[in-house]
RNA sequence: CGGAGUGUGGCUCAGCCUGGUAGAGCACCUCGUUCGGGACGAGGGGGUCGCAGGUUCAAAUCCUGCCACUCCGACCA
């Protein structure tokens, strides 16, 4: 992408009204427009990492054995009349009518239409465990939005919902689940800890939230230090495996996390001193089991071996790719802006030009733009007539993990700079050298 | 839903108390000088001062109502 014909409205000032640095980072980068309280615009850049994240939730889902769908955004009152929760949810649920004074609602979730759909097809124990998933746009009309997207009204959600024959297959199925969610945080290059949860309006007797540590997170948390070294769960994890899975879950709850409204204030003093955390933190997934709490109202029975129908034990599991995407930047960022993940960044590579019109530079720029949009990398290149200075602040402030610097100075002697964004180290090498460094995206991903 | 605030050009804000017909910086356009960590000069465009009433010869400014947004708290992916 040139960003001479790019949309980014990049902004100097931060406007008033964010308070918390992802916000503020947000608004500054261009990344989304605030429409209405708790309501946004996804610009260019801020859709770019929106996705990115939610490849990143959709490969670590499709891993574990789920399997994609995509339901609407609006909803039937009728259908949440038959869970009884058309009357339960209350003022968050947005409710409409249609023309035909049809009563409608836009999903805060979507168990009612994922079960309607499951009871429609799903005859036979033969056909579980089954786990579908969607990722969609929900609202819900919270009393007091803030903090940008990270509490917004409409935010992006993965869900995904689990099918099983009994409680014993469930479990299995919260473990897969429980597993993915370690890889998806831990490719995100973030630190999420599974805290034992209240299961609020959902309802049910099993849930953990996960939970990134930082500042300025909304709940207050409390774990054992020792989460923050435990390893992630191989790609190669066999999530077929009953015991396999029970064994990562089992080491990931071996110590002890909760949030605030399941602390007990007893057994975390029983910890240690020096492994006591106590901190804030941003919840960025939740899990839950709550096995016949839909299917028994809603008939979602299948036949079992023995013949007799039974209601099918259910879970559902919740990410939300554009609270991520402030998290990410919670997580990552420092006084220039935003520091991505590899894996994130809207952009891998920025090549900035320093001297537009001058020839060598021009072509030099042309060759690395190219030449590395070639091998699968995105490319920024800034060819906007502007002073290096607003190249260099910019490039930051979009937090691009690798820059490469050319000007007329480092030509003279060959030379290209190569900027990492991540730790500011830089070094001066040949084109070729450059070229040479970035071997392939596919290349650079199995590495 | 309780409490506290704020609405003036794209952004940050001044002007309001003490009414007199709208300003600054940044951004934008033109020209020139510049050009390796957010340059400088000159010129220029852009605002029915959140909306609706009211008071007054005159309202961004005073009064009333409404709307929107933000922050703190209670509540939540």
């Amino acid at each position: 992408m040139r960003l001479s014909r790019y949309f980014m409205p990049i902004l100097r000032d931060t406007p008033k009204e964010a308070e918390i640095v992802s916000h503020r980072l947000m608004l500054r980068a261009g990344m989304i427009r605030q429409q209405s309280a708790g309501i946004y615009s996804w610009l260019p850049l801020g859709l770019r990492v929106l996705n990115k994240i939610s490849a990143v939730v959709r490969e670590e889902q499709n891993r574990s054995g789920a399997i994609e769908i995509l339901m609407p955004t609006i909803q039937s009152a009728d259908l949440w009349r038959e869970s009884g929760r058309y009357d339960a949810y209350g003022k968050e649920m947005l409710r409409i009518k249609d023309r035909h004074d049809r009563e409608m609602l836009y999903g805060p979730t979507n168990e009612e239409m994922v079960t309607e759909i499951f009871r429609s097809y799903v005859k036979s124990y033969k056909d579980l465990p089954l786990n579908l998933y969607h990722i969609q746009w929900k609202f819900r009309d919270e009393v007091r939005p803030r903090f940008g997207v990270m509490r917004g009204r409409e935010f992006l959600m993965k869900d995904a919902y689990s099918f099983d024959l009994d409680q014993a297959g469930a479990r299995h199925a919260y473990n897969r689940m429980f597993t993915a969610y370690l890889r998806t945080f831990a490719r995100l290059g973030l630190k999420a800890i599974p805290m034992r949860a209240d299961t609020g309006p959902i309802g049910g007797d099993l849930s953990h939230e996960f939970i990134v540590l930082a500042s300025t997170g909304e709940s207050e948390v409390f774990c054992h230090k020792d989460y923050l070294d435990f390893a992630t769960p191989a790609a190669d994890t066999d999530f077929d495996s009953i015991e396999g899975l029970q064994g990562v879950v089992d080491k990931w709850t071996s110590l002890y996390a909760a949030t605030e409204e399941m602390h007990e204030k007893a057994a975390f003093e029983a910890i240690p001193a020096e492994s006591q955390v106590s901190a804030r933190g941003i919840e960025v997934g939740h899990i839950f089991y709550f096995g016949t709490k839909y299917s028994e109202p809603m008939g979602a029975t299948v036949a079992g071996p023995d013949g007799q129908l039974v209601p099918v034990h259910m879970g559902s599991y919740g990410i939300g790719p554009s609270r991520l995407v402030a998290a990410l930047i919670e997580a990552g960022h420092d006084e220039g802006g935003i520091v991505w993940p590899d894996e994130i960044a809207p952009f891998d590579i920025a090549v900035l030009n320093l001297k537009i019109g001058d020839a060598a530079t021009d072509g030099a720029c042309e060759q690395l733009y190219r030449g590395l949009a070639a091998k699968g990398y995105d490319m920024a290149y800034d060819d906007r007539d502007e002073r290096p200075g607003g190249k260099f602040a910019t490039a930051d402030l979009i937090g691009i993990p690798w820059q490469i610097i050319v000007g007329p100075k480092g030509l003279a002697e060959g030379k290209v700079e190569l900027k990492r964004r991540a730790g500011g180290e830089r070094e001066l090498v040949s084109l070729e050298a450059a070229l040479a460094r970035f071997p392939g995206k596919g290349a650079e991903t199995n590495a």
